[in-house]
DNA sequence: CTGTTAGCGCTTTCAT
DNA sequence: ATGAAAGCGCTAACAG
């Protein structure tokens, strides 16, 4: 059945092998392996019989076939959620390019109702993957008990502490929020307020705790205005009752809010600087003039290389114990406060 | 060496096989394998006695091993470039789960001046994948040659005619010129221009054409504006242009860039309506309140669905002939024209 | 329907 | 430094 040779109309176009490169190389198998392997022992003369031949014939090494015996591949799952957030996007830009960087390869799995984190990473267990990078929804805890039998590593964006035994990289939350406290004071305001989704993310309740917890330091009374979401529209509606508050100073857990926050107040004729506004990450949109947010640069390029950093010294020595990096905020001042 | 047993303080985890599930349900390693394919012929119930072992063993089939022997992988390459523009990052989530949806795998490559199109379908060719999507710039003619030599398909978005012998799917560039043009002289516009980086893409060249084509066949005089980069900053800083020539009615070939020409606009106190805009992809931020943006809407769910339909009948027919798909374009009317 | 056998392409001892 | 041989985990072909 199977046809050695090529009849014209034959599909199936017979790849190269490395035996097929050996035999032009006149070689063992063994050499070709060992010249595209870094740090085997070689002879720089076979190395260049060997790479000679495989250019010729256009041979290119199986990867799939090598993890096999390496019994682990280059592929790095990333989970995320939330892409419609600009920053999120930006994160898992920054954490596919730091993979490829070192050679791993993300696979990429986006997460909703239908492909939860647990089903997702169930699958990529099928591929031997050399670890997993979550920044959706925290994963159900037996999801970490069968990566852990499978030797496979999970590292945290900005997981809460109910992970004692798992890396984790988090962003200076309660930085942010006692800053923003303070900075909106400075630039004027009286009557603060937070705005957060507090059950929706770790983050995001650390940093209104912050904040709050700044101003009570302060004396001051500041009320935390709830939304169901951290995203525009939940931004944009939760303004009227900012107003209502009469409140001027308000500090959003993120900028894909406070974008929100801003229009909203717009609307209801409290634009233009009467609320003063900070905001978190500093998306593009941000800088964008007809925002000018003030805002907290969370530089998800120093983040992207902590986080393969954890998972490159957790892959090499899996019974360290669990770290937590944290990743430094900058804040950015602009025209909103 | 190897040790077979763990002692505690041990290192890879042990890893269950088809051998150790068969073994344990007293049968074939074969039967196990056929219990875990589709449609093979197997009996009901072996297959549950197959379940049954696996469930308690913990056992999950290797797919690495299973493409060994398949000759592809169920991996398929996501080349994208300029992540930065919104409509990008939603092509990109949907691509990505329309994907999953089929039970392919995404290798997200995100492409940059380091690593072009070219080197990283070339990392992609050591995993066997079953295809390559590319939303970035075109890749050199001889990846197209290479990829056909190992059988790898290529679907193209947004790309030119160039190509005529790979499979592409274009948004419908030219009715949304057409439309664009008869919009704003509907919006009682007078001077008309369009705002496009000509170089830059061939969606982008094509919306300008059209555009162009229309207006002369209604008679009507209208520059191009040209930009290096059809994103926000080149956008803003267009608007004074536009200023000087008297414009009252301009269509940018996407969103992003839209974006930017409203907020330059306003700066050169020309905002709130003044001039009439029509931008392009209905991005997220088009909706929101400071920008109200009419512009047309390219489904990338639709999108999504046309890519790998045209993915899955090349892999099934590797000879037949190179197709084109058109995603439909729906003018958005909102605020700004 | 089921088991046996022979690989898939590569790496890795183990000798030499 | 090099080659022979065994094997990674799985599936396809062939008998039965």
């Amino acid at each position: 059945m199977r046809p050695r040779e090529g009849n014209g109309a034959s599909r199936e176009p017979r790849r190269v092998t490395s035996f097929d490169v050996a035999r032009a190389a006149g070689v063992s198998r063994a050499a070709v392996s060992r010249a595209f392997t870094p740090d085997a022992s070689v002879s720089e003369k076979t190395r260049q019989k060997v790479y000679q031949a495989a250019k010729e014939l256009g041979y290119r090494v199986n990867y799939l076939a090598r993890s096999l015996t390496n019994k682990r591949s280059d592929f790095v799952g990333l989970v995320a959620a939330g892409l419609d957030n600009p920053f999120r996007t930006q994160q898992l830009e920054h954490l596919a390019r730091a993979l490829i960087a070192r050679n791993y390869r993300p696979i990429l799995l986006p997460t909703s109702k239908e492909a939860d984190s647990a089903t997702v990473i169930g699958q990529l267990l099928h591929y031997a993957v050399s670890g997993v990078i979550i920044t959706s929804d925290a994963p159900p805890s037996h999801i970490f008990e069968e990566c852990a039998a499978e030797g496979v590593p999970i590292v945290l964006i900005n997981k809460g502490e109910d992970f004692p035994f798992v890396d984790r990289v988090v962003s200076d939350d309660r930085m942010s929020g006692y800053i923003a406290a303070d900075h909106l004071l400075e630039a004027g305001a009286k009557r603060l307020a937070v705005v957060a989704g507090a059950a929706v993310s770790y983050s995001s309740r650390r940093r209104a705790e912050a904040f709050l917890a700044r101003c009570q330091m302060l004396g001051i009374e500041a009320p935390l205005v709830p939304v169901a979401i951290n995203d525009y529209r939940h931004g944009h509606d939760a303004a009227p009752a900012l107003v209502d508050l009469g409140i001027d100073g308000v500090f959003c857990v993120n900028d894909y809010m406070a974008c929100g926050v801003l229009d909203g107040l717009a609307k209801a004729g409290r634009g233009g600087g009467a609320v003063r506004v900070v905001g978190h990450d500093d998306i593009p949109q941000a800088s964008w003039s007809a925002y000018e947010l003030t805002t907290f640069l969370q530089p998800c390029d120093v983040q992207a290389e902590q986080v393969i950093d954890l998972l490159v010294s957790r892959i090499s020595e899996p019974d360290a114990v669990a770290r937590v990096e944290f990743t430094p905020v900058t804040l950015i001042k602009r025209r909103s406060a």
